[in-house]
DNA sequence: TAGATTGTTAATCGATTAACAATC
DNA sequence: TAGATTGTTAATCGATTAACAATC
């Protein structure tokens, strides 16, 4: 497995590549990927070098096969089911986000403790929780959205889990205890705040 | 300045120690905080050496004080006011969470190209984006939360920039260009759970 | 006191950067 | 060809881990 940093990495050049696309171009070179990603030419081709990713020598790397590349690592080409846990607001507008966003990810199914109490009209089915564990066998879904709150987000972590997910995107603000085989990314939104404000008040 | 890994679980850890002051517990040694953020306890000497921060010899960490000590390096005694630029769905959900979660971070504006067009009933005043500029340097808001369309983001970021602003926390699917003296941080929620993908789908 | 824990210094590990041969 | 760029190997840098003296 290559390593946490190349692989984020290279979903941001992914972002550089579509914009690159965009505007018309068809080749780029390491440095103009660089200056765009905010990292080195040498960090681009090491980045590269640990998927294998080839380009041409003198000629830099035509965009649309870089893309199929990257999107090939990603398994992008095949649609990934998600279901997302705690539909609030933050909840609700991922799902939207996402589903109106790419076509890749979709999210099939909402979970909440008492979806008809939430008085909303959402754009897919939501379903209370303990209905939570059999539609993930039954689907076979492998990742899961969690946005419910901190008290709660435990529990239900260890109900997926068991389930069979196998990666979290966890927005609960709760540092969750899973087996090594599944694949946790926090978004801690506080903190990500703070953190701003720390580095904002100093420099 | 610290790095920012250190900064990071710092953050981390006042998520611990919450928890466990709601446990009734009333100190903790390196080990305990270790285990429940997931690191190995030098880690948490080491990070807390960084800041300074003093235990115990033998006697660990007395929560309270260590938890007065941290919201003391983040500033989080004094009230902080953000903006959020994009009232879509992500942004509005954010303002809510904020707001209602915390209290010295205080969403104080939403901007938007046309908010009369959103036609939803906010929680706080949404005015539109050509009058950003001047609400910022008016009110010294250094903090904004980027939700635009990615189009839109650097040209949106930019004013931002000259209006003041020292710290964006960015939504939008963008590298954002910006001074040095100004911090970014990125949520690309699609990235996320496509690297939660590829780490699900390898092991 | 003896055992346990902190805080720091030294050693290791991994990631980034530099250098450069290969080559188009 | 000469100059420019890739891809990889070597050097550097920084962060994590280990070791241990201080001490309660």
């Amino acid at each position: 497995m290559s390593p946490n940093r190349s692989v984020n990495r290279l979903l941001q050049y992914r972002t550089c590549l579509l914009k690159f696309q965009d505007l018309g171009f068809e080749k780029v070179f390491s440095y103009n990927l660089g200056e765009e990603a905010g990292v080195t030419p040498e960090q681009v081709r090491k980045d590269f070098s640990h998927f294998n990713i080839k380009g041409h020598k003198k000629g830099g790397y035509n965009i649309n096969e870089l893309l199929f590349t990257i999107n090939n690592i990603f398994k992008s080409y095949k649609v990934q089911k998600i279901i997302v846990v705690g539909m609030g607001n933050i909840g609700t507008a991922l799902t939207q986000f996402i589903n109106f966003k790419n076509n890749n990810l979709t999210i099939v199914a909402g979970f909440d403790i008492n979806p008809t109490a939430l008085k909303k009209k959402f754009d897919i089915p939501v379903y209370p929780v303990n209905e939570m564990g059999n539609f993930i066998k039954a689907n076979r879904i492998k990742i899961a959205v969690l946005a419910v709150p901190g008290p709660a987000a435990q529990e239900i972590c260890n109900t997926l889990v068991t389930a069979g997910i196998k990666g979290i995107l966890n927005f609960s603000p709760v540092i969750l205890k899973t087996p090594n085989n599944v694949s946790v990314k926090n978004v801690n939104l506080i903190d990500e705040l703070e953190g701003l404000i720390y580095s904002s008040v100093l420099s």
